[in-house]
DNA sequence: GCTTTACACTTGCGCACTCAAGCACTGCGC
DNA sequence: GCGCAGTGCTTGAGTGCGCAAGTGTAAAGC
């Protein structure tokens, strides 16, 4: 009430912005899958469970929790962690308190494959983002979280 | 001069950036997809499949400009829009000249139905965005558009 | 004319994700 | 103690979509 100066945001326009970013999203996915999945034989949802796992504290994180941060369900990912586990990169660990709860926790041969991994996606995204500079890219960094609601970026 | 046009779009910050849009993505679908089932019985890909069909010259596009406007593929177009054809949204039209090319045109009922479901879809972007104001969105919109458009060629 | 290449589309198969149902466990009421 | 709701996770069934392969058409090279 106080922002007299914010036009409305007519719905035009925020459609069209919902279609492109859904747009742009998909082209996203499809090239970080492909160029993970040749240098490193992940997936970018693969590398998202890593990249996650990898900043929370102990490298471990409640399966609910990631699910939350890469906004899955809680059956999503069990089947995604399923093959991780299966080639070591992630493992699987119980709470001595509540045995309802497993928390994933990122191996060594994990860490060290995400060293990698993390910087083909890094160039990658740079490159995506090549036109833009980086104060074009806070504004919109900020909206997308205001988009998502709760803000994933730590423990 | 100095260097004006980027700083440094930090590799990190674009990766970042990239998450968290496939993030918001994902929910958006979600929150679109529940909306306009509920209300109209479309998915967020029926929808935005009738969208662009609506403001395309004589309200039809070949399936494979639909496929990259939507950044699907073939495929992916062929199946999505069985369905529409079957409940009239949609139909099927040949090319005079081309035999290959096969046109999706919007019926009325798609148009009827799309005037209802734009008033809901364009209300639900205005609520997903709550917080920005049409100028904010514009080159934010534009941002997009450029990440959707620098398609480098390997895969 | 015929072959080769390119294109628009469709189909079989597989993967990833969802929802619904179910299991195991915790913490509350009694 | 005992149920009972709530939570974390897994499993079965269904869906959406990509990839690869195949069909039919057009255009280019000979």
């Amino acid at each position: 009430m106080t922002d007299h100066t914010s036009p409305p945001p007519d719905g035009a326009g925020a459609l069209d912005f919902c279609l492109r970013l859904a747009r742009a999203q998909a082209l996203i996915v499809r090239r970080f899958d492909s160029i993970l999945g040749n240098l490193h034989g992940l997936s970018f949802g693969d590398y998202q469970l890593l990249y996650h796992l990898q900043r929370a504290p102990g490298g471990r994180l409640r399966r609910i929790d990631l699910a939350e941060r890469l906004a899955l369900t809680a059956s999503g990912i069990t089947r995604s962690l399923m093959p991780l586990e299966k080639i070591g990169l992630v493992a699987r660990q119980a709470d001595a308190r509540d045995a309802r709860v497993g928390y994933a926790v990122i191996t060594e041969a994990g860490q060290a494959l995400l060293i990698h991994a993390d910087a083909t996606a890094q160039a990658l995204g740079q490159e995506l983002l090549g036109s833009a500079s980086a104060e074009q890219l806070a504004p919109l960094s900020l909206l997308l979280a205001g988009i998502a609601g709760s803000q994933p970026s730590n423990g």
